[in-house]
DNA sequence: TTGAAACCTGAACCATGTTTCAAGTTATCG
DNA sequence: CGATAACTTGAAACATGGTTCAGGTTTCAA
């Protein structure tokens, strides 16, 4: 625990089996860490969930941090490409892109409680991966904004901590309508907040000033 | 460790010289935590850097978490506090009393980098904690909100998923440009990103109808 | 068929750091 | 002044759980 933690991991499996054992294990994690934390979350517990011995653990992996470390690159990665499909397959303007957006993430962050709080653990177990995540998500996010200012869509003096401001948007309604609701959410009050979220993008809190 | 947890405190201090020493147990749990995290950070340290037994710890703090927790405790209240005496100094229209929150929270986050540490990792040390200072937070902004639209400053359909816009906007700017910044911040990004957040709520990001 | 590499197994080892405790010391109050 | 409560002390007990290891088993190419 603790140290430098260079923790060079093994060599990756060479074959099918151990692939697939990587895998099982990889998955098994995901559930335990998202489960119990960082911290309650045992080796013995994920090797159990994943039908392996304790010992096979290290023959993938080389300490509780290093299989944390891949597993949060792994969800990041799914993250995006979950994200990026719906968005690819509709056309929409700048601000409708917005929503959709969030309201794919909020989506995401229901069903996927797990994944949310392994990444947002990340911050404190590997803040490199962490750093990594929001960085990539930001920029894809300013990607989106400069495109959308191209196309006349957006004002054309948006830069990165706009970006920022977004995604620290996404973040918090997403915990707190799409992590913390129940998640039925009869209220509809997911949706209430995405709309919320664009009208702010939209025309700002100002009174309106409609012609 | 883990279990149910409700760990009963030790009765407060009775004395003076308790009192003093609860404090300073505090004060070290404050560098400790906000150096190491909670999972690096150990007792022994924390006794050391308070220049008291290690014994003496469990005269006022039933566990590792319990001082955790009330420490979550007494920096959320220091925070409130150091807000709202920054705001009540002056009177401000409803946005510019944003830009001074956002400007005020940044500064705080600068100078106090590990309490904006502590804060967020009791999410997954003491999540109750978490919850309550980021859902007491979300109010007042939701209060200064209501004011304004009561003041005609602001629209009048504003709730609390626009607080929580906002506060997930100040939050994620204030980790990208106040924490993660090194501290002298020659580039004035901070300034530039307070400016970015204010124009999303005066304007949004749509391009720029002026008349 | 065979031998070597890859993989699997789980009991035991061991480091770490929390918690307890029995014996002092200091403060307070009748 | 006692005498009792409040507080202090740090060594030792203890629990937890990460990590190692020596000996199988499976796979697969030659």
């Amino acid at each position: 625990m603790a140290r430098t933690d260079l923790d060079t991991s093994p060599a990756p499996p060479a074959t099918e089996r151990g692939r697939r054992t990587r895998r099982k294990l990889l998955d098994a994690a995901t559930i335990e860490f998202g489960e119990r934390g960082f911290h309650e979350a045992s080796i013995a517990s994920i090797t159990r969930r994943a039908g392996v011995a304790l010992g096979s653990f290290y023959t993938y992996f080389g300490s509780k941090e290093a299989i944390f470390r891949d597993l949060v690159r792994d969800l990041s990665d799914g993250v995006r490409l979950a994200a990026a499909q719906r968005l690819a397959e509709r056309d929409l303007d700048a601000l409708d892109t917005e929503r959709a957006a969030l309201a794919a993430f909020m989506a995401f962050a229901r069903d996927h409680k797990e994944i949310y709080r392994i990444i947002d653990e990340s911050e404190f177990v590997d803040p490199d991966s962490y750093r990594a995540h929001y960085e990539k998500t930001a920029e894809r996010i300013l990607g989106r904004l400069r495109a959308g200012a191209e196309a006349g869509e957006l004002r054309n003096d948006l830069e990165e901590a706009h970006a920022w401001a977004i995604m620290g948007m996404n973040v918090f309604l997403g915990l707190r309508y799409a992590v913390w609701n129940e998640s039925d959410d009869t209220s509809g009050a997911a949706e209430r907040a995405v709309q919320a979220a664009n009208t702010i993008l939209s025309d700002g809190i100002g009174p309106s000033k409609r012609d």
